[in-house]
DNA sequence: CATGAATGAGGTTTCATTCAT
DNA sequence: CATGAATGAAACCTCATTCAT
């Protein structure tokens, strides 16, 4: 994390997150300064244009280092976005293996607000990551490929299951389930994108904003003219 | 164009457009191979990962002609993309000069309709130029700039004076215009990311899926037990 | 060609050769003076440890020079040895497409003697060649299989053919075909690389020392003491 | 020594001898390892383009561990040739330090014979070692100079002895010794590397070529038509 | 003794750009 | 106008060697 984005965004919460994933949180101080500064320049200034030797350069570390921790220039990519990609999922893959679908969301409105800031925050924790895993999806295989099966058919899944149990209590309306979701999930990042990318300096009250957009999604913008007919 | 998308998307009408720009269409036959070939290749591989050789290659040119006529690879992706922005805005700049706000449209649905079926086509058409313009802002100021300027401040002009417009007339609910803009447009964004990124080769009945997201759009998604409290 | 090797050898004919094989002999100086530094430096370094860098340097070009003509480092080295394989087998690929053998020696002696001449001849031309040749044919397998098809198997073929006929003479002795192709054949590369490699710089009396050799290989060096048994 | 030769070559000898060389047989485990990769190695994929740390990974090792032993990587080299090259002359430097010259040969084909036998013993033992030799021979200015003094010279100087013995006693031809030394060598050297190299899958009867060999080395390959002039 | 992280020089190759033809 | 040979800086990557642990 650098200066110019710190006031901009928490501190990325990326680095606990991929030891994490490692089974005994081995990384070593300069293979951590590797992915920061990765991290960095990918999202800066793109994949391709990105050097390895600006990279190391500002991981303070000798060009070769990169290269006995990664064994490309790709790979470091893919162990970047890769592990993030995990992580997006989460929310969903939540306990539901005793046969019934659990719910934990007492209404659809509740549902949509948790999860709205839930992702907002992950968005913000983030932010870079998400960037460069947005600009390199069209260009790799092997990330797009990831993607699909591992983040976009695991959310598809659970959002579906959890749209169909709103609309059987009558509080969605009984339309194709995909439309919702695209509408749904369209409104969620047209938010994050305006939030986060777009007017990041913008002084925002979550709450409110958060609120409107829910009504919006619940009970449109159309005026009262309109209701009348 | 190529032949494999031909089934996909109309042909590009943007060599007309940008000839159009030209004082007096003059564009050798080389230098519209040179642009069908640079956007194909930008579009596919990213900017910085095509290369001026394949570019001139594909265009069956010689290496040197490219810099004949553009100055530099830069210089080529700008003018790729510059003239398709100026003709983003060409549906909000209408003719309103005789003081009056000229709406042409009966009702807001109207003006929604028209408006998501008009940008489909134009995306349709442009639809690699705006892949390679999308992917391309973020990193190069030059485009960001003239994006802001040209685009967004006049296309948020107009759709901002739209939208209060009906908000006058009763056909939009009173919350804050950046607020529905916002909505509105993510709204309608994310329905061509679907329709033809996501999943272009489904069987869309665009009449329909038009419909029903203007509904979604104006009354919301919430179901009957919603509406009873 | 270099100086240090200017008494050594007579200029290498590898150049009109490889003219030769070109269709319209077209080859730029820059193309010229690559291949005599590549042959310099792959013959007195061996391949892995010669540099592009270097062969750039001392044939005056630019690095990238190299890979405009050569698509990899081992592209080089296959256009310099490939078609001096090819050349090899041109003494041996005599016309006999009449049916009959086409048989131009008298006497296996002086299909011997001229073979030898021959081949001191080509190898004293294509010395350098050879020798990365020889050097890198156990470590490239494109090399080796090139040798096994288009050298080894032609050569076999008619050596064994002008063997069995001198046979049928009684001009050599009823012994199994290979065996004998296998002496004569060590016999005379032996005298090849002494001659050229190991004692190059001694006083040779070719004429007196192939004749010696030709006895040796008919007669044997059995002394007296022997025959009377 | 792998798996893959074994059926091939008798397990090379070289471990005991090198062992031999060293004052009391000081070796750990893990220099026997490196040497035995390093053979490996160098010998598939030559010298310059054998990696330190792919012996290193094969002798289950780490990378610094083999510049404990061998200062570099050219040392390794060295320490593995140069042994090898001083049991090259083993049979040659026999006792014959009482004035008399030791000749324990009873006729020029018993000779032979035994000295054929056992070259082939110990080529098929010394297999890789002697290709690696013959391989970085020619670019490696320290072994060709041990070479040259401590085996050509030695070896030479023995020959010739023993070639001028026979040649008093009747058995050779009066001929220049270099010329029936050079003969004599490349004849064995020519069996030996259709033997062990080039066709080593071959089913040979050892026993049956070399004498075969011996005869055509003595009597020639002429037939019954030229010993009649 | 043994390790393996770290180095940085140097390897091969790519590429935007220039310029004589 | 158009070419494409030529460039050389910079890209990614490898590797022999060192040294703190």
């Amino acid at each position: 994390m650098t200066k110019e984005s710190a006031g901009q965004h928490d501190k990325e919460q990326w680095i606990e997150e991929l030891l994490a994933v490692k089974e005994d949180g081995q990384m070593t101080p300069k293979q951590i300064s590797i992915l920061e500064a990765a991290i960095e320049i990918f999202s800066d200034k793109g994949f391709s244009a990105a050097s390895t030797s600006e990279i190391a350069q500002k991981a303070g570390v000798a060009e070769g280092t990169i290269f006995r921790y990664y064994k490309t220039k790709k790979d470091l990519l893919l162990s970047i976005v890769g592990p993030t990609m995990s992580r997006m999922i989460a929310p969903f893959v939540m306990r539901n293996f005793n046969g019934v679908l659990d719910m934990p969301f007492e209404s659809y409105e509740a549902f949509l607000r948790a999860f709205i800031v839930n992702r907002l925050d992950f968005a913000r924790k983030n932010f870079k990551i998400i960037r460069i895993l947005v600009q390199e999806i069209p260009f790799q295989p092997a990330l797009r490929e990831q993607f699909a099966e591992n983040v976009l058919a695991q959310v598809l899944e659970r959002v579906t299951a959890i749209t169909e149990h709103f609309k059987a209590e009558g509080e969605v309306i009984d339309a194709p389930t995909p439309a919702i979701i695209r509408f749904t999930v369209s409104s969620v990042i047209g938010y994050l994108l305006a939030r986060l990318l777009l007017m990041p300096e913008k002084d925002w009250d979550d709450e409110e904003e958060i609120s409107q957009l829910i009504t919006f999604m619940l009970h449109g913008i159309g005026g009262p003219a309109l209701r009348e007919q």
